[in-house]
DNA sequence: TGACCGCGCCGACAACCGTCGGTAAAGTGC
DNA sequence: GCACTTTACCGACGGTTGTCGGCGCGGTCA
């Protein structure tokens, strides 16, 4: 069950919660609560809600402690990651990296240091062929 | 009312209906149709209702032509592209490009040809900074 | 002991999504 | 003129999303 391809897709506000999830370990509805409500308004319920939900569906598991629940991911980060991207491409650039890229230069830009950074790890990739 | 920011996302299923008007310029709803139903099963009642809806938000133009709709994009594609894209990065990665090409990498992995085009794109991006 | 607080639980809401049926008008062919 | 097709329009459905209020329980503390 740790495959995300099986799973239902993250909405935009579904897949904040759990790179916060990702990044913190094992986490209370208060603990994501107090990171989010850092960046916009939010009460405890729809965090509640919203993590609930995201148990029922199988992106997190749960378990009691003491008088409180503890949520960790049920599914690793860079695997989904790489899931999500996947259909990314697909949909938006019919499969095509490059034009993924081409949009990525176009849009925010790069670095160079990202650009020099990027192109290591595509060198890196292609010496050593899945 | 160019700018792509200011509506509302696209879902999956839109997106695959703009990419096809994006391909074809100027199109009715059966040609749309005819299109998607080479790939899934669809009805025209629901093309129409999607079109219609997009419509409504400002992804699409229609004018009347004859007793039919024509309709065609009201946003050019490489800007939404660019900021679906931007978003994207921002909310799947923490903004990191680098991030993404790696998640792509590690899933569909790239060819030799497309390794070596996207070199080139990032090489021309850095020569000629924007 | 009684007031308060933290937290889970239940239920609700408006909006939206993808899906489609039904109706009616307008044109086409015989 | 009549049957048939094409098309727009209206309305609906079951489901999901993001949002939250209210209740109740159990622990804490004065």
């Amino acid at each position: 069950m740790a495959n995300p391809g099986n799973l239902p897709p993250l909405t935009e506000a579904q897949l904040e919660i759990m790179n916060l999830v990702w990044e913190l370990g094992e986490v209370s509805v208060v603990d994501i609560l107090d990171r989010l409500a850092q960046q916009r308004q939010v009460t405890r319920n729809t965090v509640q809600t919203m993590m609930t939900r995201l148990s029922e569906k199988g992106w997190l598991k749960h378990r009691k402690e003491g008088r409180a629940f503890l949520f960790k991911a049920a599914v690793p980060r860079d695997s989904t990651l790489r899931v999500l991207v996947d259909r990314f491409v697909e949909t938006a650039f019919s499969g095509s990296a490059e034009g993924l890229v081409l949009a990525m230069l176009e849009g925010r830009g790069l670095s160079d240091e990202e650009a020099t950074r990027i192109r290591k790890l595509i060198n890196e990739a292609r010496r050593r062929p899945s």
